[in-house]
DNA sequence: CCAAAAGTGTTTCCGATACACCCATGA
DNA sequence: TCATGGGTGTATCGGAAACACTTTTGG
């Protein structure tokens, strides 16, 4: 018992709900608990503030490296809520500071080697540890809402991606299904999009154009891509 | 030294952003510190999370009703973020929790009763303590967003108000100047205001029309409230 | 009677939607 | 040649914006 204060003070931890796109299903990275409480239970990757984190957000990444080998920078996660409730940890009071972030079609083939770290549909989520469900449902609205005033699809999608797969991001984010004539036309007038005179390629069929993002734009316009149905 | 723990822990702290209208102007509830550091520099109410409080909201609620007398229900509050940069306290290491609240004039009004709390406009915040300037910052964003989706602009207005009040309290969260009629014929077709037969008084010219909210149906609709101007 | 702000209606315009046909590729 | 999904064009509709005159009150 090293650590003394003059009054009481909580644990504090942060945890990472990681999305990433694999072209047609949105994913989210999880780790198998090797400890009590909650042994052997999957959960959201993340870990206790240390007294060398600068930030939270540092403590965040850290944790995330040590447990699934995926190396993300500042700029790439973002504050998401706390989670405080005294009975939440059955150890001993932590308040829990979580984080999203998303990553590309590369990164979720390279965190598969990762011992205990596995990518799920979002529709196949295990049961999880701590109220760490809360904070995934939190996670998902978020993303909803943070769709529609920034570039963050283009964070899922990598450096380059055809227009079916962007609205295929959009519809499995927003949960709606949106007509490929009017959505393609909405994101190629925006102007974010750079075609690059490649094809596609591997589908038995006609192969769709490659483009690329262009953020800087994406954020001045600040505009909204909002795309919706009446059917 | 009572508390001692097996690891480092951090303190907790939690800060509230309270916005208040009064018809013409937002403003901000600020306390003036009376002990170091940043002794009699204004701050935003708050405190450190104790053992007994149960969540970080609950914490709060108790410091700002300690600190301004103004007492507030957990539904009342939302998390806006986290503070955690390692310097940003020069006594000890201290993560700050952030929240905000909205109240109503007759709340404004008695806030003004607590020796040390007072309301400020916000073109006229003074140098806050800490990093609550950013914080504010980060306030004034969130609400920004915030007013598209949930009728928090009612919160602000209280039980009854006139058209103009409601298009004065968006013009001052957003910045901009809307049209007169749009703006009305807009938030009257929405359906979520009911006529009160009854007018204001007190002006020196013709009084406008009193309305108070229908929250339920403005949260089942979930509509969002956006008001444009493109000159 | 005057000043000051409230209330109201119409036209215009642009973006969003619905919808159908042709094209490129691999099998 | 066929199945599959990609690419494009048009008519329509509805909501948003622009805009001006009349009304009510207190002074």
């Amino acid at each position: 018992m090293k650590y003394c204060y003059k009054y009481w003070r909580p644990s504090v931890a942060t945890d990472c709900v990681i999305f990433g796109f694999t072209g047609k299903q949105l994913k989210v990275l999880l780790i198998k608990r090797n400890v009590e409480p909650f042994k052997d239970c999957w959960a959201l990757p993340g870990g206790f503030l240390r007294e060398s984190d600068n930030t939270a957000e540092e403590c965040a990444l850290r944790e995330l490296k040590e447990e699934t080998d995926l190396i993300l920078t500042n700029d790439r996660i973002w504050q998401l809520g706390v989670s405080s409730e005294a009975a939440r940890d059955p150890r001993t009071r932590v308040i829990s500071l979580s984080f999203i972030a998303l990553v590309t079609p590369s990164e979720v083939k390279g965190g598969d080697d990762a011992s205990d770290a596995q990518w799920f549909n979002l529709n196949e989520i295990p049961s999880l540890a701590f109220d760490h469900a809360k904070i995934l449902e939190n996670a998902k609205e978020a993303l909803k809402q943070k769709i529609h005033f920034e570039p963050i699809g283009y964070d899922l999608l990598g450096e380059e991606f055809t227009i079916p797969q962007v609205q295929a991001l959009y519809e499995s984010i927003q949960g709606v299904t949106y007509d490929r004539r009017n959505f393609a036309r909405k994101i190629q007038t925006s102007g974010f999009l750079i075609p690059l005179d490649k094809k596609a390629s591997g589908t038995a069929h006609r192969p769709a154009h490659l483009f690329s993002c262009d953020k800087e734009l994406f954020r001045e316009n600040a505009r909204r891509l909002k795309f919706e149905t009446k059917k």
